[in-house]
DNA sequence: TTATTATTGTTCTAAAATGAGACAATAAGC
DNA sequence: GCTTATTGTCTCATTTTAGAACAATAATAA
């Protein structure tokens, strides 16, 4: 016999979701050394937003993490990690919200389901940016990219959430050097140069990187296979093209 | 007028928390040159736990961590710091809580609040040994030390929650040098020797290191202020004590 | 064909950091 | 005063890094 649930825990859809709870994405891409973030923009408001979701109770929450992040980029086996969880009371306010669902017609009728207060569990993803399809969620009309450096005015605490990410990004680019090349390998293409790769450091970083000292400590991990070079057109020397060796190689 | 809440959505004791979320604490204390936690142990069970609670309607969630540890060991202004969720389904048995509820007196009934799925919040938090106060809560016998490196066997999933806790403190040790006097503080006394210190780093890091590397990293950052000797009553040359300088001193 | 140019892979040297040990200083016990 | 254990500091070899230099080389222009 299923659980018994009082009309306001179901959501609009009649999904079963785990109330109170909801998770937020930070999806990173690459392109053009620029770092770039999922938005979603919902329609008639000019109100912009993370992707986000909610656990249905027979699910894990990482589980749940894939699920509505495969929803948004049409991907799966994405690279995910939790960084934090929001939970201030301030996060409590309904104005955007109630903006959104009269936008849609929805009728935001006292104490319905996403107007409650969420605590939201903040991931962020890596991913190829090629490869993504932004996809818009029930309440959104555009699901795109956004350049870090010049993001619109984001919703709620949504500013800081992108912020926190930013930093738990940077820590993990020192922290996780063993098992980089799974790491980096989601925001760069298959094959990739040389100043491809210092470029993604520099501009996760925020700082430029002295290019012998960075392409020497790459080179060392041996985890870097080199492939034919790339030839661009440009007068100047082509550079190597390069992949990562994959995990079961390298031992 | 305040929210309307179903039966089951209100806890034993009638306070109104936020259903479905609790909130995990793995404790470091630091003592005799061993890492030590603090565990509830149930009444009449032999079941072990990490000490935990719930978050408030009307608090933040970080508020809310603040209160119960401080309600668990008496001090307040403690470092503390989130590290993970803990979603899985797997987490949802409640064998082991209704034998605690029973062994007290409580009924569990179907539906009752605490037998719900929960996601948890793990935090872990570095605090003076010598300062804490351990209290039981209010379904536990007692509150107290237990040696990371010879833990009982714990409820659920909180084997795993330590674990976790135990791989951010190593990676915190490395990543937060900077700062390193505020976060270290915690678990020392007021003043210390360096090989209090050393031990300490080794302890968490789980290997040796070299004497005289590390006095002269330590010393470098400019972070210790050299008090006066500590004359122990051992056959041998007395260790200066040191204190961390504040971090209001520190420019 | 032959310079020219921009970028790349590699090498070199000086500086800085670290590893591993040596050594004198010194509390307390004998 | 001698011994013992531990400490603070110093030394030297090794490793790592910074910063610059240099040769190689695609494409372009002369």
């Amino acid at each position: 016999m299923p659980h018994q649930l009082a009309p306001e825990e179901v959501s609009p859809d009649g999904v079963d979701f785990l109330p109170g709870l909801a998770l937020d994405f930070v999806v990173f891409g690459f392109h053009q050394n620029q770092l770039k973030i999922l938005l979603l923009e919902y329609w008639n408001t000019g109100l912009f937003a993370l992707p986000g979701g909610f656990i249905r109770r027979d699910e894990n929450l990482n589980d749940a993490a894939r699920r509505v992040l495969a929803e948004r980029t049409n991907l799966s086996d994405i690279y995910l990690e939790q960084f934090y969880i929001f939970g201030d009371l301030a996060r409590h306010d309904t104005t955007p919200l109630r903006a959104i669902m009269e936008a849609k017609g929805l009728a935001p009728t006292k104490g319905h389901w996403l107007l409650n207060r969420f605590v939201s569990v903040g991931y962020y993803a890596l991913i190829d940016f090629t490869k993504a399809v932004p996809i818009p969620d029930l309440l959104s009309d555009t699901c795109d990219w956004y350049e870090l450096s010049a993001l619109p005015t984001l919703m709620l605490d949504h500013r800081d959430i992108v912020q926190k990410a930013l930093e738990t990004l940077r820590a993990d680019l020192d922290r996780k050097l063993i098992g980089f090349n799974r790491w980096a390998a989601p925001l760069l293409s298959e094959t990739f140069t040389m100043t491809d790769l210092q470029s993604l450091y520099e501009t996760i970083l925020g700082q430029k990187l002295r290019r012998s000292s960075f392409q020497r400590k790459i080179l060392s991990m041996d985890i870097l296979e080199r492939l034919d070079k790339k030839y661009t057109g440009g007068a100047h020397k082509a550079p190597y093209l390069y992949r990562f060796i994959l995990e079961n190689k390298l031992h």
